[in-house]
DNA sequence: TCATATTAGACAACCGATTGTGTAAAGAAA
DNA sequence: TTTCTTTACACAATCGGTTGTCTAATATGA
């Protein structure tokens, strides 16, 4: 096999007899330079094959057009709905995308939020760990101009770009939509201790929704799980409809549990949406599949990734310090589906 | 706002008035430097939060410790696990992860291999994008010795390396398994002219079972589909309930396909599994929580997204020209469950 | 005609880590 | 004491694209 050497433009440069700088310079339409030898230049550089190499010019500009993406998880639909919008939305402004999973790892992240310093990322897209209470591993990135932007799970008290739904609103309209479907003992599941507030909002809702309709918010009917799992939340549910008197309706903060109680009710001879009405959040494949299909909040992943990628990508064309703390909240929806249509 | 500078080795070098190699020798334990020096040198890096910046090192030892994965979508489950894989194996050995998404298209797909190699990435991982015909474009990593490795959706006819799972065999296996049920009449689905020989494969293994088991192969129980979605599903399957000798069971290569056939069945009164068992393929979460459960052909896709990270680490360790052609299998499994269980 | 503007392109420094080569000093072996 | 080895570190080239500065030539305007 023979050993290629990487084209460059020293390269091209010999070929024609030019300097590296000409040719630099044609490659990118400089004005200085002139039509004829723009063409020339193109021409001999697709013939011999000419990639540019993006690590030289990173390390020279100190731009590498790369948006590090530090999640949880891949796996999880929405984030990987969120991944599938930065990337569109990155690709399209011809961006690199690299991306790092904390796997809810406080440890990972600090060490991988180095990693994407180390790797000059032109920006970051952070939804973080479960663990992390302490954020000042993002500092890096403030202290040195590179945009940073928090989606979904964000921190209370961190001063940079958030890209999030208005969970409470979210809440208060699942909750409103379970009542005025006639259901009066409403229970709801929340996790336990979070430092983002995404739950603890919902669950805001929740309760301002019961209280604005005269229902009174009873404590054994909202859960606190520890995992958002459907094993977690089989459990949760069983223990509602232990209780004397069983809730009517349920409002999961998460596909998943809304899956989980669905089923569960199923099992227990408990009539959905007519003995116990169900509303997921995230519109997840599966809420559409299952029967019956499940009531969700549409939560726009892709948009979020979207949104996200573009104030990255704006933001480092013109870096405005009174955007620092902007907001960008997403619109939710209601989809009724059949575990909770009862009128 | 202060604008700070990046730390370099160079500042470090100032500050204990060493020489900038030294600082960078210190740093990795370099044994002709001593540890008073090292001790040192360290314990400044770090004060002054010093970060390596891996452009430079990449640029000039033309080593990245990236990789590069290039697939259709990150947001099948199938290859969100891959990735997740990748990833992990990837952490372990301090590589970076770099993810584009074809969307199935071959123009896409030739402008982010560009844009891989233009990065400099360690190693490429590919699951082909429908679309593709042609693979020239993947030359440019075999030529510069770049480690590549397809998974899943592979070449038939290139010369790399391979992940796959024995396509062949796993069809064989659910056909089987569903005769042994006492199925008499069984259907596939499979997709129109494919590339890749994955569903292919499955086909054959599908009419090896019946063959060997004398059973008749009809081709109005097989159905081609453009698209594996759940709405494609649901037409396939009625076309296949309006024969005037409907099928008796399915051999899906995609959960969602088994799922939409699970579905329409149930809708058209026909019992699950008694009168129409289905088994599917990729162990896809929604399999698991549909009822009836389906059973389907556990796909290791974690393993494979790891085994194919490994390839790469290991091999830019030690090229060996005769690895080059190594494929590596990886098993399925049967995974009985409801769907298909008739005894 | 002279001064200014524009066009064309060369030269060289630069980004930051790496590494081959060189040198000096200290210790070990002869 | 001399030579060899080891230790400790400095110097400078290198990776490849970018960009400020400079020279020269042609074109435009006063």
């Amino acid at each position: 096999m023979e050993e290629h050497r990487h084209v460059t433009i020293y390269d091209i440069a010999e070929k024609l007899n030019l300097a590296a700088s000409t040719i630099s310079r044609a490659l990118k339409d400089h004005h200085s330079i002139s039509d004829k030898t723009i063409k020339k230049v193109k021409q001999t550089a697709k013939e011999m094959g000419f990639v540019p190499n993006t690590l030289a010019a990173g390390l020279r500009g100190n731009v590498t057009k790369t948006i590090g993406i530090l999640i949880p998880t891949v796996t999880q639909p929405f984030l990987s709905s969120l991944i599938s919008g930065i990337e569109i939305a990155a690709q399209k402004s011809d961006y690199s995308v690299i991306i790092m999973q904390s796997h809810d790892s406080y440890q990972m992240e600090v060490d991988l939020a180095k990693s994407l310093y180390s790797n000059r990322v032109s920006g970051v897209i952070c939804s973080l760990a479960m663990e992390t209470r302490d954020t000042s591993h993002f500092k890096q990135f403030s202290n040195n101009n590179i945009p940073l932007v928090f989606v979904d799970r964000v921190p209370k008290d961190y001063d940079t770009f958030r890209v999030v739904i208005n969970n409470y609103l979210a809440g208060y309209k699942a909750t409103k939509h379970l009542i005025e479907q006639g259901c009066k003992r409403i229970a709801h599941l929340t996790a336990v201790s979070e430092f983002g507030n995404l739950y603890n909002e919902r669950k805001r809702g929740y309760i301002d929704a019961l209280i604005e309709h005269d229902i009174p918010v009873q404590d054994n009917l909202i859960i606190s799980l520890k995992e958002m799992t459907y094993e977690a939340g089989v459990k949760a549910c069983n223990q509602l409809f232990d209780l004397k008197t069983a809730p009517d309706g349920l409002f999961a903060p998460g596909d998943i549990l809304a899956v989980s109680a669905v089923q569960t009710a199923k099992k227990r001879g408990i009539k959905v949406p007519d003995q116990f009405a169900v509303i997921g959040f995230n519109n997840d494949p599966i809420s559409e599949i299952i029967e019956p299909n499940i009531s969700t909040i549409t939560h726009p992943a892709e948009k979020m990734g979207k949104a996200a990628a573009e104030l990255i990508i704006k933001n480092l064309k013109s870096v405005k310090e009174e955007d620092a703390k902007e907001i960008t909240f997403l619109n939710t929806q209601v989809l009724i589906r059949e575990s909770s249509r009862k009128i």
